[in-house]
DNA sequence: CTGATAGATCAATGATTATTGAACTAATTG
DNA sequence: CAATTAGTTCAATAATCATTGATCTATCAG
């Protein structure tokens, strides 16, 4: 899926609900170490349900759920060996993962986060910074 | 959690076990919408949990839960007001993001995707680049 | 046509985890 | 001290989702 910004402004491509929304979808679909291990062996090449049941010693259903799970974020794509058609190969989307780290490094970016006090507290908020002890 | 790589060569950096489980821990942390969100908000600078609850029109407690699992993936970090320690301020770990960044761009690099054929097969895989059709 | 092969789909189970409401702490205020 | 306030913790519920086993679909080989 394509995702449009509802602004063109760069400060608030991040702030973007749908894009946030979008973000959480992919991000948590690579949170599953299963799926995270998939990936990493797709980054060496392109790979047949059984290369990956071999390599990660799953099952093939299980592979191709979590197979059809990338695939329904758009991280991954299928073909089908035109020699002998029951062969599927997947690879990573180039153009889904440059979107995906692009988005990834602008939203985390350390450099962006603002040194705002916070609005709520005590009035002794002003100089709140240089007497806050460390939490256990 | 600071990890160290079984390796220090670039190349190998996101093949560690070790340090996968802990992306995976950190990617699935942040894959929740609610979290992601409170992520997006805490880039706007520290913030305590009441101004939290007031953004996202969410419980307290449900809000402390989310902090709570942000930062035990060492995202998030707290302090306590020192004029009224009633309040607890949270803000986002730098180091940690700047260390996920570097990782995840590392990781989903889409240069570092190999091209590489897969191993199994029919004989015809030999030429099959040329000949694979799209699936559905 | 009959197996065998590669893999997907389906239903059921189990584990994880977000959410909710109630009770609890600790600190401040009157 | 009693009442508030900010926030956490705890137990219970509900929803999500990975895993498993069985079945199903194509496709290819004999």
């Amino acid at each position: 899926m394509q995702l449009t910004l509802s602004t063109n402004k760069l400060s608030e491509t991040t702030e973007d609900a749908a894009v946030i929304e979008q973000l959480a979808r992919q991000l948590k679909v690579l949170g599953e170490p299963n799926r995270l291990r998939i990936v990493q062996l797709l980054r060496e090449g392109v790979q047949c349900n059984c290369e990956l049941v071999d390599a990660l010693d799953m099952a093939p259903n299980l592979i191709s759920h979590h197979l059809r799970i990338l695939r329904e974020a758009g991280l991954v794509e299928v073909e089908r060996d035109a020699v002998d058609a029951r062969w599927m190969y997947y690879s990573l989307n180039r153009a889904a993962l440059e979107q995906l780290t692009s988005l990834f490094s602008q939203f985390f970016d350390p450099a962006r986060i603002k040194e705002r006090h916070p609005a709520c507290g005590p009035q002794g908020s002003v100089t709140r910074s240089k007497e806050i002890q460390l939490l256990l």
